[in-house]
DNA sequence: AGAAAAATTGTCCAACTGGTCAGGGTTTTT
DNA sequence: AAAAACCCTGACCAGTTGGACAATTTTTCT
């Protein structure tokens, strides 16, 4: 699950050992992760994957039994990033800093793994049939104790009393959009691609109205 | 307004038939537009659409040739509601009057037209095959149009200054996640479909935090 | 080295999909 | 009431796709 972006160049010398299959399962997420995200779901071919993953087709089918197979361990690994992407923000926290510090996290998630993010983001749209329990267990959790902590944090004046989910829709969306939706940003922006400097004012003008908007003095 | 859109086929010279052809094609259109948001562009059949429509398959084909006809008509239909929800914003109109009402807006749209968000939303992820004229042409234009207006409340101390693009940015986000990621809200929310009142309590904390981080006083 | 385990691939196929078409039915126009 | 225009459909088809499988090669283990 580490190196999942682009598949590398091919040949350094073939790792042994039971490392084949680590290697190749690895080469084949990686692949897959690509073509879900341009394609969907249904538009992804196995064929496709095989290829950019630089193996037979029926190679691949030796490693993961069904396409579906492959989609639930691509998804895995983006379940992954957004646990890591939580972090910790407890009622001790300031929220002049943990929350600058999530913004930030989370847009950098935008930028280094977008693909991961448009896949996310298409499982949820047509329905989260795969992603379900997470949401309704772990995120719905995790956004309960979240917002205990908001609540804690109104109460002792750091910020302004606001409704705790919401605030997090908000960041959420506000974030991925640099990922779903770069495409139309870049396009608004009159850029090919998005650079370095975009993510930049994005992070800073995120904050800066996420901040001053709930009431958190910097 | 549909012309944008009509890059590749060879327009019919003479608009054709009676009301019976209004009727199915509306059929057609709104089944389509459903099966096209749960199910994708590649996951979506026409037999599908034609069952929903009532339909047989090859009465859908009489009335559009070929799937992508029917993908390219959904998405007019679906530029137009983004045309209409950008109204007129001026720099003679008062921010404290403009935003409040443009944010509101845009949710009812996630509200009314989910299913419309929806595949605007996977339209963009793909790459924007189609919307990519729009984007760069209307849309950039509109944007490039609005930021001056910002830069010009600034000005006359009406608002902070803030990069106007990635203000509507995150007006965007922050307004279509409640359609697009619909179902991950409603989990969080512990709701099984959001209701009136979710929209309601939505308006107003994206409404409170964008003007209040935009320094536009109420 | 030799056996066992793992990896690889070409071939094959059943299911499905978008789309065609000829023929027949219905509505509108003249 | 005909003709003309429009509407409808079952049957059909060619291309694609996920997946099965047996045969073969490569790697690992003893």
């Amino acid at each position: 699950m580490e190196r999942i972006l682009e598949a590398d160049d091919g040949d350094e010398p073939t790792p042994r050992g039971g490392r084949i299959r680590a290697r190749n399962k690895a080469h084949i997420i990686a692949a897959a992760e690509k073509v879900f995200a341009e394609r969907g779901y249904d538009g992804a071919t196995t064929a496709e994957i095989a290829e950019i993953a630089g193996l037979a087709k029926s190679n691949v089918h030796y490693y993961f039994g069904t396409k579906e197979a492959i989609y639930r361990e691509v998804i895995a690994g983006i379940v992954d990033l957004w646990l890591k992407a939580f972090g910790d923000i407890t009622a001790n926290d300031d929220p002049a800093v943990a929350i600058p510090a999530y913004i930030r996290q989370k847009l950098l998630y935008s930028r280094k793994r977008p693909l991961a993010s448009r896949i996310f983001a298409t499982e949820i749209i047509r329905g989260a049939p795969i992603l379900r329990p997470f949401l309704e267990l772990e995120l719905h959790d995790w956004v309960a104790d979240k917002a205990r902590v908001l609540e804690r944090w109104a109460a002792d004046g750091k910020m302004d009393p606001v409704a705790p989910h919401h605030f997090f829709f908000l960041i959420w969306a506000a974030t991925q959009t640099y990922a779903d939706f770069g495409t139309q940003v870049a396009a608004v922006l009159g850029r090919k691609r998005l650079k370095e400097e975009d993510f930049e004012t994005a992070i800073e003008t995120v904050t800066q109205i996420v901040m001053k908007g709930c009431g958190i003095r910097r």
